[in-house]
RNA sequence: GGACCCGUAGUCUAGCUUGGAUAGGACGUUGGCCUGCGAAGCCAGAGACCUGGGGUUCAAAUCCCCACGGGUCCA
């Protein structure tokens, strides 16, 4: 329960707290300039929009529209300007100190600063650790289905990029006051999975070796290299005896190649290993269908390949949850793909689907027409996508009768739909189709208002700066090793800067901001930017990055710890300083940067609020004396700013999944 | 062949939804600052006609069209 105070303060009755004081400012300059423009024009109803001005010469906010009213009334913008500033200015409002016209007609607004500090820096103090995580009216219940990668082998940097926005969507909805449950949908059944069953299948109760992850990782690329070379082999040997073209058997043959020298990296990773499967694999004569037949068995939820992919993949996610755990990620549901199959929801969707009118069949196989739903729905227009565009149709089933990925999500999808009021789901851009077309035909199976209520969050995927990453050729960055890395990185400077501290502290630190820098940089590029990773950027600790938010956070905890409690009243005009109303402005837009990052689902924006602050606020750090200041009233009043900058800093830092320390 | 995304100093990046004044930052680079609250810091400088070309507008990095370069997907 939040108490509302009132407090005295000159003529005016102000409200504490305010959920977002800079609403307040702005509102009071709307107020006062829509006053001044019925004056000048009773009749016309004018739309408001203030804008945040490139300079602070120019104020605190700025408003163009008098080259609107120019434009129909044809009059000199700035004697407009003029003629409505004198009357707003007779109309101004408590917050507001004055207004003037600038430029060719902008008129500006200058916030009244004792008035504007105070509401601010006493609403972060009493507000604490909820300030600025405004409520939303309309709460929901959502889910936030991130992650998601196949359980055959360790996560790699891309998908790390997947779960940190993932994470910190989860993170700003439930501040926001919605209901927010985040899931992991694990693909059990693909072709990946009985591939790596298949090969942990030829060991007897094998012991992985390192983390478990890892060695699934290794089981299967080094299964699946050695799998494609025989298949490989075998249809060069066909092509041979049936005189194929040369052309056919030379790209096949460039093919084998290629995963020649993939099996020469991998051996070198673990000859023991890799020579076991090699031997393993090349006496199985029905290699093909003994891996088809153990995918088709556990679709059949047969007990013998349910025990061995089961197994396989609950110790790929053992791994995966180690990981995590230190990342300080975690899922609420977590959701096997096998059950929505073994359920029957899957076969009724197909049965369901083969009915409707948009559906066919060619050649054996089940397509659904996806275009002619969207036309018909009219869904086109609301996942804006131009009427001329053809969308692809989607085959639900091939002619053997097995489904497919996007088949199976279809069934997923429905099941997230009925346990939320909304779905996000944080999935690669290359899904971008897939997640297009399933939502049409989603449309057939609930109403396509529903359907509306699915977000693809779509991101762009992390490249080496030489190749591709590819599990399927165990050519990977992992997680861990970044983390590690970057722990690594973080535990040296510790032992630099602060040698007293306790083996204990000197762990926490490194921990919180090793992990830190690597979640910053994950978060701080906008989401649909390719992202090349190098070592250096990950690595970063000064500006632009977790650690150097984290410092600023420190500082302002260190200062805080060396003074005694403070019953004075706070005398806020004291702080004349530019950089300290910067501050204050900055601390006064947390609320409302939250809340766009909220409603346009972009963390990354509250990264750079947080790295504008904390630069901010180490400027005023090295210039102006908080504990050493002239008098006591300033002393107190800089004091309730370093102290509405800690609880920002921190609230913001916490959004992103970052510990904020109070020493390191 | 078709669709979608990205293109901002040597490098990386914000701003684009909702057009407004001098395009914010960072790395690197040049020069300065620790007997004062922790230098993972601060201060100052150089470096961008926002990929190119048209159009709309009093006003375009931002909106529209066409190229070019990079990425992704479908057939």
């Amino acid at each position: 329960m939040l108490q509302y105070v009132s407090y005295m303060r000159r003529n005016s009755l102000m409200k504490l707290p305010s959920v977002n004081p800079f609403r307040a400012l702005q509102k009071a300059c709307e107020d006062t300039l829509m006053r001044g423009i019925k004056k000048v024009f009773p009749k016309r109803t004018v739309h408001l929009i203030l804008h945040i001005p490139p300079s602070h010469s120019f104020g605190d906010l700025t408003s163009s529209i008098c080259f609107d009213l120019d434009k129909l009334l044809k009059e000199v913008t700035k004697a407009l300007a003029e003629t409505i500033v004198v009357e707003t200015y007779l109309s101004k409002q408590k917050l507001v100190k004055y207004v003037c016209v600038a430029g060719g007609g902008y008129i500006n607004f200058y916030a009244d600063y004792p008035e504007f500090s105070f509401l601010t820096l006493e609403s972060a103090k009493i507000l604490n650790t909820s300030y600025g995580y405004v409520k939303t009216e309309s709460p929901q219940k959502l889910i936030v289905e991130h992650t998601s990668v196949n359980p055959a082998g360790p996560i790699h940097i891309g998908t790390a990029r997947n779960s940190v926005i993932g994470d910190t969507l989860y993170h700003i909805l439930v501040a926001r006051g919605h209901a927010v449950r985040t899931h992991f949908y694990i693909d059990d059944v693909g072709r990946q999975i009985a591939v790596l069953a298949y090969g942990y299948g030829l060991f007897d109760d094998p012991k992985p070796h390192g983390k478990v992850d890892h060695w699934i990782g290794l089981l299967y690329a080094m299964t699946n290299c050695i799998v494609e070379i025989q298949t490989l082999k075998e249809r060069i040997a066909n092509f041979k005896k049936r005189d194929k073209p040369d052309k056919e058997i030379n790209v096949t043959q460039a093919q084998l190649d290629d995963w020649i020298s993939v099996a020469a990296e991998l051996q070198n990773k673990d000859q023991i290993l890799f020579d076991y499967l090699l031997e393993r694999i090349k006496i199985d004569e029905t290699l093909g269908d003994s891996i088809s037949n153990l995918m088709r068995s556990y679709e059949r939820n047969e007990a013998e390949s349910k025990k061995v992919i089961r197994r396989v993949v609950e110790l790929c996610l053992e791994g995966f949850r180690e990981t995590y755990k230190r990342a300080g990620i975690k899922w609420d549901s977590w959701d096997w793909e096998s059950h929505f199959i073994w359920n029957n929801s899957v076969s009724e969707i197909v049965k369901k689907l083969g009915k409707s009118p948009y559906s066919y069949w060619k050649k054996g196989a089940l397509v659904v027409d996806v275009d002619k739903i969207a036309n018909d729905k009219g869904l086109k227009n609301a996942f804006g996508i131009a009427k001329e565009h053809e969308i692809p149709p989607l085959t639900i089933m091939r002619s053997d009768g097995t489904t497919l990925y996007t088949t199976r999500d279809l069934a997923y999808s429905l099941w997230k739909l009925s346990q939320a009021d909304s779905v996000i789901n944080v999935i690669g851009v290359e899904q971008s189709l897939a997640q297009l077309q399933l939502r049409i035909i989603l449309s057939l199976l609930t109403t396509p208002e529903r359907v509306k209520n699915i977000t693809h969050y779509a991101y762009a995927l992390v490249k080496l700066p030489r190749y591709k990453m590819s599990k399927r050729r165990g050519r990977y960055i992992t997680f861990d090793k970044i983390i590690a890395e970057s722990i690594h990185r973080a535990r040296e400077e510790v032992e630099q800067r602060s040698k007293n501290l306790s083996e204990d502290l000197k762990i926490t630190i490194s921990e919180a901001v090793g992990i830190g820098a690597v979640k910053y940089a994950l978060i701080s590029v906008s989401p649909m930017k390719q992202v090349i990773f190098t070592w250096d950027k990950v690595l970063n600790f000064e500006m632009n990055s977790a650690p150097f938010i984290q410092y600023a956070h420190a500082r302002a905890c260190n200062i805080l710890k060396k003074t005694e409690k403070m019953n004075e009243k706070t005398n806020y005009s004291c702080l004349k300083e530019p950089i300290e109303h910067e501050l204050v402005k900055r601390i006064a837009m947390f609320p409302e940067v939250f809340v766009e990052a909220t409603e346009n689902l972009s963390p990354y924006s509250i990264a750079e609020f947080a790295n504008t602050l904390a630069a901010k606020f180490n400027s005023f750090y090295a210039n102006v004396p908080v504990l050493r200041a002239e008098t006591i009233e300033l002393r107190n009043a800089r004091l309730n700013l370093v102290n509405a900058v800690r609880i920002t800093i921190r609230n913001a830092l916490n959004l992103l999944g970052i510990d904020a320390l109070e020493q390191m």
